[in-house]
DNA sequence: ACCTGAACACCGTTCAAGT
DNA sequence: ACCTGAACACCGTTCAAGT
């Protein structure tokens, strides 16, 4: 707050006129993190895989450009802009076929999925380091990770390409027998 | 830290013997959440499927059962009770014959879902008010947010068997051609 | 090896007051 | 309607010192 008021080049007290607390400015902050840049239509009206994959990376991408945002996932953020979003990815689920039935599984499902993903990447943003020394730590440990060592699972750094591939599995398991992942 | 010493009964600055910093409580406070308790192994050898669920509603019922565990979940933590689960589940992924090749992409998968699922599910706890405010905005914006209102996406309370559901198709997608959760 | 209090440099927020 | 400073009740951590 103190920092914040000093940034704006106002008086501290200033901003609880325009804004309750701190928790406040937290929610306004993850929320216009979801705005919209960019044409918000491309509207490929056939390919719903393309455009479901679009939306979701279009999504963890705009947090991963203020990686503070996802250390704020832990707080329910049903802004304006959150709520938008929901609202295409479910008209674009519907599209592709879900049934109703299964809607809000899909959603939630799709959901969890892109929040973790983006919680992880943030979290591993800046620690390469961590990750070799931790990787290093399992090496002498070797007997008891033996199977996450062998796959060097915390070395792979291919963020984007995994997001994208296990997105497919999960797309593929939602709306089997559509153009799908597999080979 | 000030109110962690009164509760340990000891002065401030004791913590600083045993620890470096706030972060390394949080750090150590997350990963001994994720202790086992309960048999570790039931180890049902022919039901992968049974086996990977249990482990991944396991751990996130571990951290719902101390819900600020949830809103640590944005620094990489790899302690040894995190690595220790990630084994395990490379492990019951390679049983359920998941190629070598998909390996990271399907933990990563997995891991993505369960962060997610747990860090949503415990932010809700407490705000079942808020979700019906929320979903009585929707009703009078019913314009903008017409699928989410219509699929009641945020009265939806039935979370562990959402979880479990979703969990299913995401099975489904990364081992196709098994045990199904299909009808 | 383990614990401690004083001191420093910070926080977010209430309140009563200004324009 | 909008902004402000003083004051309150807190923080985490350094440091030099104790046992």
């Amino acid at each position: 707050m103190r920092r914040l008021a000093d940034r704006l080049g106002s008086g501290v007290m200033s901003l609880y006129w325009h804004v309750d607390s701190k928790e406040d400015v937290f929610d306004l902050a993850l929320d216009s993190v979801l705005e919209y840049r960019g044409s918000p239509h491309i509207a490929q009206l056939h390919d719903w895989r393309g455009e479901i994959i679009h939306v979701l990376e279009d999504w963890r991408a705009s947090m991963l450009r203020h990686p503070w945002s996802a250390s704020l996932l832990s707080r329910r953020a049903l802004g304006p802009n959150t709520l938008g979003r929901l609202e295409l990815l479910s008209k674009a689920l519907s599209r592709a076929g879900v049934a109703a039935a299964d809607m809000n599984v899909a959603i939630w499902s799709l959901w969890n999925y892109v929040m973790g993903a983006t919680i992880t990447r943030a979290s591993f943003e800046l620690s390469d380091e961590d990750r070799a020394a931790a990787q290093l730590r399992l090496a002498r440990l070797s007997e008891r990770y033996a199977a996450i060592e062998r796959s060097r699972l915390l070395l792979d750094d291919d963020w984007d390409g995994t997001f994208r591939r296990g997105l497919g599995f999960l797309l593929d398991g939602l709306a089997p027998g559509q153009n799908s992942s597999a080979p």
